[in-house]
RNA sequence: GGCGCGGUGGCGAAGAGGCUAACGCCGCGGUCUGCAAAACCGCUACUCGCCGGUUCAAAUCCGGCCCGCGCCUCCA
């Protein structure tokens, strides 16, 4: 069973097997750092995580590589508007970064690297397009030719001659080409500089994606990941910068989400119509949020709105509710006595597997993940039914349910947090218990007002009581 | 103008030639329950933007049209 993947490149799917056999590297595309991401700049990041996830699913070996901008023009211009240093900002916005992928429960990449930090790097890829003759000087800038390489627009599927045509009228005569792109930029009084055989400056925008992922990932590597927006011209100008200035191919398969969108507009800082992930999840769930995004195709727009973020949050509580009755039944299996099995496990493992693999498949078709929860769900309720029609559930029934459930939908798409732990936890536990065996009482002398009073309290301080024939159990939310 | 994406039930969203059009949310009815919650069962699109065509068969292919959006400039 392989692997298909949409290639930006072909615009086709492809079968998917890796350059190096067991070995998967790529590359996806990080945010600027002046700013706290928003939920546009979250959806690649969860996006690609999942597949990362799959990959490592299907005993992939991933290298991972996502870069940081930490210095360009937007960075440069919010650290003078708070008065500080370029770099001093970027690094309270990386840290910020690391708080929001964390909520959204996106495992950290093999490496993050910044630009500031393979300035010689970037140097040195500029000299060798400057020697090779796709690169010129121009006024301490440099420009990229790209009339130079003709397999210019391949990617976005454009003509260079007709966006010539188009192109709005230059300011920069710097340029020979309106299409010619900065490699290096002169820096400006008060700029953050560094040295170069053209003069202090910085690096360009585009030039350091290329940089980064050849120095990490070599050549040929298997995946380049970003947003829609981000084909032309920033995808288009790497694989220019690369391909001229290593001569052969620079990333196999590419790969670009579609945009959020509110009100049916694309979200961007630039409109304002953006919302911050950390305000996002004020208001809802991580977790719910991560599911939102997984819910539609990766490469289908989103439009935000509340009603889908409740709805991911009833959603994941409904895939929480059968983890915790997998957890009970678990209970249930260690304090059972050798009672004759009532059967149907043998019929709950073989549609576990079925389900597997159908989520498998849906993941295979270009990372599907809204037909791979349709399985996850369908999966879910398999293993109620089987739990609310058994006594005396077979514990390698509850083992395998419970392994293929955590696998699909912890491990791969990430939806299930970590259990709580620590004192405080414990002794919120040790207080339930208490409190439940007192309402117990109450319960059984049929004082119902005491009962409910209990429940209503509870409730009000965001803990749910659910009585079952095998007793009372409690939850938080 | 060029390139690209989309229009499927109340909402979201899969499906891309042929099983009763997945799955989630909402709503209604039921089972269970002291009540509730959770869970489960059932109901809710004779129909997939519109009009033609191909085919034994189309939401799925072809042509035309209407509508919405994006990229072509920084943007995930």
């Amino acid at each position: 069973m392989s692997m298909y993947l949409h290639n930006t490149l072909t615009g086709r799917k492809e079968e998917f097997t890796p350059a190096e056999p067991g070995r998967v590297r790529m590359y996806v595309c990080g945010p600027t750092t002046y700013n706290y991401i928003h939920l546009g700049n979250a959806r690649p990041l969860v996006v690609f995580d999942t597949l990362r996830r799959y990959l490592e699913y299907r005993g992939y070996d991933v290298l991972y590589v996502q870069n940081f901008t930490d210095i360009d023009d937007k960075v440069i211009n919010r650290a003078r508007e708070e008065g500080l240093p370029a770099l001093q900002v970027a690094e309270r916005y990386i840290e910020e970064f690391f708080r929001d992928a964390g909520a959204l429960n996106v495992k950290r990449a093999s490496l993050y690297p910044r630009v500031s930090q393979h300035i010689e790097d970037i140097i040195a890829a500029i000299t060798a397009l400057e020697r090779r003759g796709f690169a010129y000087p121009a006024g301490g800038d440099v420009y990229f030719a790209v009339e130079k390489f003709p397999a210019y627009g391949r990617l976005s599927k454009r003509d260079p001659a007709e966006m010539r045509a188009g192109a709005r009228v230059e300011v920069n005569t710097a340029k020979r080409n309106p299409l010619d792109f900065a490699l290096w930029k002169a820096a400006g009084p008060g700029e953050p500089a560094w040295d170069s055989p053209w003069g202090p400056g910085r690096p360009g925008w585009h030039i350091e994606c290329s940089t980064m992922a050849l120095k990490y990932l070599g050549p040929g590597f298997d995946i380049h990941g970003g947003g829609a927006d981000l084909i032309f011209p920033h995808h288009e100008n790497e694989i220019a910068q690369a391909e001229a200035g290593a001569g052969g191919p620079f990333a196999r398969f590419w790969l670009h989400n579609g945009f959020i969108t509110v009100n049916q507009e694309k979200m961007s800082k630039s409109r304002g119509n953006f919302f911050l992930v950390r305000d996002i999840c004020s208001r809802f769930q991580p977790l719910a949020v991560r599911l939102f995004l997984l819910a539609t195709h990766y490469r289908s727009p989103i439009d935000f709105d509340d009603a889908g973020l409740q709805a991911a949050e009833k959603g994941l509580e409904r895939l929480e509710n059968t983890r915790r009755l997998l957890g009970e039944a678990c209970c249930r299996l260690a304090a059972a006595d050798p009672h004759p099995r009532d059967g149907g496990g043998t019929a709950l493992t073989g549609r576990v597997e079925e389900l597997r693999r159908e989520f498998v498949a849906a993941m295979d078709d270009d990372c599907n993940t809204a037909r791979a929860l349709a399985a996850l769900y369908d999966l879910a309720r398999e293993i109620n039914t089987y739990l609310a029609t058994t006594s005396c559930p077979e514990p390698g029934a509850v083992q395998a349910a419970t392994r293929i459930l955590e696998q699909l939908g912890g491990d791969v798409l990430g939806l299930f947090g970590r259990q709580e732990q620590g004192l405080d936890s414990a002794l919120l536990a040790g207080l339930m218990d208490l409190i439940i065996t007192i309402r117990q009482e109450a319960r059984q002398r049929q004082d119902w007002a005491t009962a409910d009073t209990i429940r209503d309290r509870l409730r009000e301080l965001g803990l749910t009581l659910e009585d079952t024939p095998r007793g009372t159990r409690w939850k938080k939310g």
